[in-house]
DNA sequence: TGACAATGTAAACGTTTGTTTACTACAATA
DNA sequence: TATTGTAGTAAACAAACGTTTACATTGTCA
């Protein structure tokens, strides 16, 4: 019952991106008084899916979020309703969405930390970053995904590719820092 | 300056999970009267961020979508603003939210996949998978992530780790799909 | 400098908003 | 059967809404 009206919620606002008036609720949910839509309302904040300020209704994060199970290493994954945390994955990944794009990773520079050929990485645009990050360079002129590494002999920057196959990187002229990797992201279209 | 206008409605909408209204917005661009209010929302409807339906406004895919560049294998990566896709990763990676969960990967049998130890994996529940698909299972009463074979000779289903470490796994009893793994995610948090 | 467009102010507008009140219908319980 | 709580209707409310109009200010450029 109350199950269906957030259900209708969550559909009219994947449809249109925000919530409904209670007028659009009233036939929303087949009501003719819009008390009944209000007690709804009432009810679903309470529960913790809305969000009231002063008359202005919002959804909170569970009303988007996702299930997010744990497992244990062998046995079963922690599948109650209890220990269930939710989550929107734009809001995981992308801490500050102003300062941040996406980016397709091309080639197998970063193969051994499990970056592979076609997955997306999330990169906070950046000038500054600490050895270990994994960053978007400009190495003479030529621009690369690599993790920044420092020479401490040398005491220069230069970056190593996680993969055996490559080299390091080091800098004949100049070394630009323009973003750091914070998270990636690959989807499994259909493999055989 | 009308990029201005645009990022504090994200931030608001970040902090709020909706719009301001046209009085909110007042104090939030700094303006005195709602005209000017009311002409950079018509300026940010007709550049396809916001949305207008019976006096109600919403926002657009462009309003949330974070910038997707290319990158050429070596050299620049296209960051032209012609050549810019968007994209919200909830919206890429999950297709169906209803049957969909996320959940914490634990243990490196998924390794050779790049799929390690703490990413997070999105599960579409579905009792049905075809030999390839990486599939959360119960097997003999013990549940876990691994890609799903078919052993063409015995005519059996088995699972299979993405990791020399482990052998296949034959299911002595029964072998019970519960999800087929549609995507994973990982956050570099701080490393060194 | 003068003309013109762009951009903002101030006030007023009819609608629509979320809320409240009073009352009704119905189901559950003892 | 009588009682009590739940869930809905109908109507009325002030407040807030988005829009419009007329006018003032500002910046641009010939």
């Amino acid at each position: 019952m109350r199950q269906d009206f957030l259900n209708s919620l969550k559909s009219f606002y994947s449809k249109y991106r925000r919530l409904p008036s209670y007028s659009e609720m009233l036939k929303l949910f087949g009501f003719a008084s819009k008390k009944a839509v209000f007690d709804v309302i009432q009810r679903l904040t309470e529960e913790g899916f809305l969000n009231k300020n002063n008359r202005k209704l919002s959804p909170t994060s569970s009303f988007f979020a996702i299930p997010l199970y744990g497992v244990v290493k062998a046995g079963y994954p922690i599948l109650t309703e209890e220990n269930k945390q939710y989550l929107t994955l734009d809001e995981y990944l992308i801490e500050d969405p102003v300062s941040s794009f996406l980016l397709k990773v091309s080639g197998d520079s970063l193969f051994d930390i499990g970056i592979f050929d076609g997955d997306i990485v999330i990169i906070e645009r950046k000038k500054e970053a600490k050895p270990g990050d994994i960053v978007l360079a400009e190495i003479d002129n030529e621009w690369t995904l690599k993790i920044l590494r420092r020479d401490r002999k040398r005491q220069v920057l230069y970056l190593e590719a996680a993969n055996d196959k490559y080299p390091p990187f080091y800098p004949k002229r100049e070394l630009k820092i323009y973003g750091v990797v914070k998270a990636s992201v690959r989807k499994f279209e259909r493999m055989n």
